[in-house]
DNA sequence: CTGAAAGCGCTTACAG
DNA sequence: CTGAAAGCGCTTACAG
């Protein structure tokens, strides 16, 4: 059985595809009796626009393009359930796109959006090259970021105040009483990471700790452990790691635990995000919580938005993060 | 600036459409030189085909659409990736619908999905109806299930051995000693759910060992603390408990700490999955582990394969589970 | 080897 | 209040 078309309900209403496609949309003037008969028909016939056509003609796909490092990563998966739900809200569906922070997938899915003609983008990926974006904004599709800043394009934003969430978490050390402190950051073309970095660095020479530069590592998910060994096997252990996301502090701990070194005993650690994952570590990670729902919210609406009044000068939303406090920090033990 | 359509490529080649379109599609007899002129063009102008535009004419979308309860929950986040992975692959992307595993959710992205004209999809969420896919299958839309059953419905399928999982979870419980047993399940409708208490039963009544029904809780991960919190308060307390997913084995986790029941000295838990979240609890769990990589995998192969030669008889493939241990499970304590 | 033409399923002025 | 017609950007026979 071949799927009923706008034809098919025409010619069982009698009417034209034009009196139906107004129906469909709700639009001219169309007495109240036909409007109603003819929804009755498309209801018997189980009648459902094809949006692929309608989108054909000059409107939109209500298709939406997400584009993050990995969509397996706990963080990016509550961003992305935030995204669609909100998306549903609006009528919008969306593609998933893990680029690994690579820019040659970023390059294959901004591409493939466009050439889908997708409504929008949301940019959750970090970017280490601009250009890659070119194919979205050249066929004008709008684009808003999430969590990331990006110099010198005018584009919407929600971003959550990395800096000042670094800065929480050196306070939060700091008044434990650790003077030795240690930052697991990721790579360095991630802004929102160097801002978190930034923000603990300033807040720790305002108390008179300039941090070691020996002791500030990027790295990737994958190697944070590695990583966090080395900095429990190093001379001058540090008694507190900030970690610059929740995974890497993971790694810390497990690091921790592979060498017998008690958290938050011997070492506290920090992380960032406050994931599902936070929550169920051992111990529980204190961490700074990002506002996720609202992240993933913020940004469809800026892009909704945008789509709607493309000239509208760019809108700039930045949310606070906030400490939450568990057991993977502890006053620093008297030596 | 516009877009540049196939027009513009012909009329900047000097030759039609129609020529062009060949090019495109690597098909007709083009000379060699002609063809690569035109590539040329093509680059030159940064032209890419419309899918959509194509997909009207009769062609795929390159869509499809992915349903699962929650993509935020990890165990389907990975399983998400997967997807998208080995979708590219093939040359699709694919839309995230979370369903809650309810009803009117699923049959509202069934129906966009069929708007959408998605080439098909992965039914990877508990369905109460079958009639919720209807408009899927009247639209002629290929659908493979994922970890799922369906009875009477004649579709490709992946599944791991669920029963087989259950009954690797007993015998791991009773090989350690333990007699009282409890069961934390998920709704009665998730027939995974259903096929691993199943086994779980049927291993420990071969051993001697029915299960008290009173000890067999189906609850929703949100509720699971609060289950298990009364399984820990009841008089004859089990000193095992098999949670058929790690989230719910969480809960459990979760409520020993909130009771002070030490885990796995009081008593053992076992989850199912063996997603991120199982190595970084406290303590890390044992937990049947699914083959989560090679579950979206096969489902997007079984799929594409499906919209290749519609007329195949389903495949069904099993994988099989893996017992992976940590620290929730230990001998039970001698009284 | 290449072009003219019809058609995919819609929407949108434009008439009436 | 409603219909005829053009057009969206492609693909696919069909000619030549």
């Amino acid at each position: 059985m071949m799927k009923a078309t706008i034809y098919d309900v025409a010619k069982a209403a009698g009417v034209s595809i034009a009196t139906v496609s107004l129906v469909i949309n709700g639009k001219g003037k169309i007495s109240e009796e036909r409007r109603n008969e003819i929804k009755q028909i498309m209801m018997q016939m189980g009648y459902k626009p094809s949006m692929i056509a309608s989108a054909l003609t000059g409107k939109k796909t209500y298709a939406l393009g997400l584009l993050v490092p990995d969509i397996s990563n706990p963080f990016f998966a509550e961003i992305a359930r935030a995204v669609e739900d909100e998306g549903q809200r609006h009528g919008y569906s969306v593609f998933i796109c893990s680029t690994d922070n690579k820019d040659e997938k970023v390059e294959r899915y901004a591409e493939l959006l466009q050439q889908k003609n997708v409504d929008g983008v949301i940019i959750g990926t970090g970017l280490k090259d601009l250009s890659v974006l070119d194919p979205l904004l050249k066929a004008n599709i709008p684009v808003t970021l999430l969590a990331r800043e990006l110099p010198s394009v005018e584009v919407p934003s929600v971003v959550v105040d990395d800096y000042k969430g670094g800065s929480a978490a050196a306070e939060h050390l700091i008044m434990l009483g650790h003077r030795n402190l240690a930052v697991l950051a990721e790579q360095d073309s991630i802004s929102s990471s160097r801002e978190r970095v930034r923000g603990f660095r300033a807040t720790a020479e305002q108390a008179g700790l300039p941090l070691d530069p020996a002791f500030v590592l990027s790295t990737s998910i994958k190697e944070a452990k590695a990583k966090a060994s080395e900095l429990f096997q190093s001379g001058n252990r540090p008694t507190a790691i900030f970690c610059c996301n929740d995974l890497l502090a993971i790694g810390a701990l497990q690091a921790a635990k592979e060498l017998g070194v008690r958290i938050p005993e011997e070492c506290s650690i920090v992380g960032f995000d406050d994931t599902v994952l936070a929550s169920v570590t051992d111990p529980p990670l204190t961490t700074i919580a990002q506002p996720i729902e609202q992240l993933g919210q913020t940004a469809l609406q800026l892009l909704v938005r945008q789509i709607g009044k493309p000239g509208e000068s760019p809108e700039r939303v930045v949310l606070p993060p906030s400490l939450t406090i568990r057991k993977s920090t502890a006053m620093r033990a008297s030596i």
